[in-house]
DNA sequence: GAGTAGTGGAAAGTGCCGCTGTCCATATTT
DNA sequence: AAATATGGACAGCGGCACTTTCCACTACTC
């Protein structure tokens, strides 16, 4: 298969097949000639790969690059792929314009950690996030009790849990290529099913929303 | 109060606020002389809004813009304001590399939807993006059974049950500000618990993830 | 075998976004 | 009087994800 195939079957402009091949997140085809070389199966799989986590997943070619290596990379135990792969979907933390109220709000993540039982790695990225919105609603002066948060939390590990079980196959190596994908798109999945719980509860509470 | 003092207590440089004035995200304070104006508290707290917005939200300038609008106008009534907040919280469609399987996708939701007993407007984004993953996991191969989904959304149904709780006040009318951010950053928070949730349960389950 | 279309590779250019820097006539502060 | 700050206009920048243009060459098409 020549480019031109690649770029009709996949969908992709030929120029920017060539950017990504550039940017390496695409391998070179085989040379069959100076100037023509072959590409196959594998390159339309990654193609669709990259299309997928940035257009789906939303990424950017750094992060999509940085999962790309870690599937390639056969040696990286499951679990390190797990803690790459959460890394890379936190987005990262700008400083918010709450410099105050973030020791409270780390408190309150810390007791919400005990009461679910939960021990996170000290650089989790969902968590620095978590503190960040607490305090910028603290600010806000919506200091709620945070125990709303709970069922939903538990509700998560529960999907959560549920994702990793998948890993599971006929033989017995998981696919880690499948695991991070799958990772990528539950993460956006989850976010949209939770907009749609949001939208429905607002439907059925303001009625008038239908208008 | 004058521009440099506005830049100290908001941390944002004078270039940018000049910047968001030109932008009129950012109203002109009131003039006092040919070169001199004054701003006020409303000027702090629209700052403080923009770059929670920015930061913490992860919105871009047009999105801020128009919630600006959507707080500003009076006359909008409150379950027009969620349903702009919605809209403009969920990522806009980009077509996905996955032109088939869209339709099956779209049943499944469909089916997602009724066991749920939720009944979504048409243009609902979050339900898009849904099948838009949905479509995207069934190329990859795995097209599993969605009723693993229920919980968490019930979960998050009851989540957004308890923010429009919220809304309650003293007085009648419910602070349609607050209401906006408490949406953007419950929507943070969320995203933020669920990917602490995966973390939890990678580490769990394979216990060598704290390597 | 002449003509056209396609190919790989390199390099420069594009459009958008969120600022950032420069300039200037005027005000304020010291 | 000198130094600093202000508001306003406008040009410029850096990052990102491409897109365009050029080239020498190859491969099909008649």
């Amino acid at each position: 298969m020549r480019i031109s195939e690649l770029s009709r079957r996949t969908g992709v402009s030929i120029p920017t097949i060539k950017f990504y091949l550039r940017e390496e997140l695409l391998p070179p085809g085989s040379p069959k000639a100076r100037n023509q070389a072959e590409y196959g199966e594998r390159h339309l799989r990654r193609i669709w790969l990259i299309r997928t986590f940035t257009t789906v997943g939303g990424l950017d070619l750094s992060s999509v690059r940085k999962l790309i290596q870690v599937i390639e990379d056969e040696s990286l135990p499951l679990a390190a792929v797990y803690r790459i792969l959460d890394r890379t979907m936190a987005r990262p933390p700008l400083e918010p314009p709450c410099p105050d109220s973030v020791t409270q709000a780390r408190d309150q993540v810390d007791r919400l950690m005990e009461q679910l039982g939960w021990r996170l790695l000290d650089d989790s990225g969902g968590a620095t996030t978590l503190v960040q919105v607490l305090a910028a609603l603290r600010t806000l002066g919506c200091e709620s009790d945070l125990a709303f948060l709970l069922p939903y939390a538990r509700a998560a590990a529960a999907l959560a849990d549920a994702e990793l079980d998948l890993l599971a196959t006929d033989d017995g190596e998981p696919d880690r290529g499948a695991a991070v994908v799958r990772g990528v798109l539950l993460d956006v999945a989850s976010a949209a099913l939770r907009r749609m719980a949001h939208e429905q509860q607002v439907l059925v509470r303001l009625p008038d929303a239908a208008g």
